[in-house]
DNA sequence: ATAGGCAAAGTTGTCTGACAAGTATAGCCG
DNA sequence: CGGCTATACTTGTCAGACAACTTTGCCTAT
């Protein structure tokens, strides 16, 4: 599938207009110039106007009223927050998302010591009981792992804590972003054994409602998560 | 502005479309149909059809390519952070809010105050006095505000941090989501001065590079920032 | 048999005109 | 002044036509 060499009329309609909102010529809550005042001033015909006013309904930029008129709800499209392909070596990239969790996950686990009903614990229990089979099995277990760290942010009882780890992705797992995490054979075991029962350590301390020993736990996984990585990488070159 | 009582065509041709791309019928790399058996299928004219595709465009899910087709990109429309308009009491989404700042912005402190240079620090020092300024002033300094904190996710030399902290928006500023707090009037200067003088701890913190004052100083000022907030909540009413 | 060229078919991009449906405004009447 | 109606305005949809680009199929030459 080639790039397009050319934008269509309708991508640059979309691009003017997006300039004016943020710079306040199209202010929050005005309402844009009707579609026949478009035509006329940017000289296309009606289907295109339609199509870039549709581009800037789908971007959350436009609201349009049949009859009233294409309103301005939102100045700025919405920031999109993502973790990987931002740029940098991978290594750099796995670091800082490294740091990112553990300033996200130790905060959770002290939440969730404090917070956590009988079906969190259940429901973290679950995940690490999928995780031992997936290892016993020769998987790399990534959808388990990910089960037992959504459920800590479940077990904050804040949202935010949840959705943000939605937002996240696969991508804040390091291995799923290793290549040679895929081939490396008996160390992978070893390592995931080693992060199985790092997360048991977290289970208790959440079950025995210690929100320290969670946080300590938590970033001891994360910290040696890290450490073992690297040497996995150096015995790989 | 009034709600839409119906859904456009588009807007329903845009729903299946996305429901179809997500369930893996049109899987990743795979070609739309044709505008024309899409406005068989959908019984639409090609106008609709077109504009459903458009809203496809603009949302990432699809490119087009003239004479070949549409194309799926993507198989789930990127996922947009917000902490905003989520639910729930305004006051329960500030406490939310707030736990998930205490989180990013204590560790962003401890890096800050392990990785700060000298135009951090003058970034920050600005910050301050823009703030200092604006409470003289008698206004909320919200922008000020912002940059405080922005600049210490800068000073972490981890971009995840910085890129987040722009995804939550002044949203995170509990007093931007406050009406009661415009008219406080006497007490808002008296809040805002003991928010400046905890700013400047933080500061300090991290001009001495000492991470672990920086990390309780910031968590100070916003466990106290909540209390505050709470009181004059109570004051108001 | 294979490669190249050309025409036809297919597909998206744009324009035009018309009608439908909803909203706003202006004027008239009680 | 308020209510009603007609008109003007605005978005939503349909249909047809042409432009521009890509793909496919067929024919011819080597």
């Amino acid at each position: 599938m080639q790039p397009r060499a050319r934008q269509s009329l309708a991508e640059q309609i979309v691009r003017i207009l997006v300039g004016r909102i943020a710079d306040g010529s199209h202010p929050l809550g005005s309402r844009l110039p009707s579609e026949h005042d478009m035509t006329a001033e940017f000289g296309v015909s009606r289907t295109v106007v339609r199509e870039a006013v549709a581009e800037l309904r789908a971007t959350g930029l436009v609201a349009t009223v049949q009859g009233r008129g294409a309103f301005v709800v939102r100045q700025k499209p919405p920031e999109v927050f993502r973790i990987e392909g931002t740029g940098g070596s991978p290594l750099a990239e796995i670091v800082s998302a490294m740091e990112l969790r553990i300033a996200l996950e130790s905060e959770a686990a002290i939440l969730a010591a404090s917070r956590r009903s009988a079906e969190h614990l259940a429901s973290l229990a679950a995940a690490l009981a999928e995780m031992d089979a997936a290892i016993a099995a020769g998987e790399d277990a990534v959808p388990a792992d990910m089960r037992f760290h959504r459920g800590i942010a479940e077990a904050t009882g804040n949202p935010h804590f949840v959705r943000l780890f939605d937002c996240l992705g696969d991508g804040i797992i390091p291995r799923t972003r290793l290549p040679s995490f895929r081939a490396a054979g008996a160390g992978r075991a070893d390592y995931l054994r080693a992060v199985l029962r790092e997360h048991e350590q977290i289970f208790h301390a959440i079950e025995l409602s210690d929100p320290e020993a969670a946080r300590a736990a938590l970033r001891l996984h994360l910290t040696g998560s890290r450490l073992r990585l690297l040497k996995m990488m150096d015995r790989a070159s």
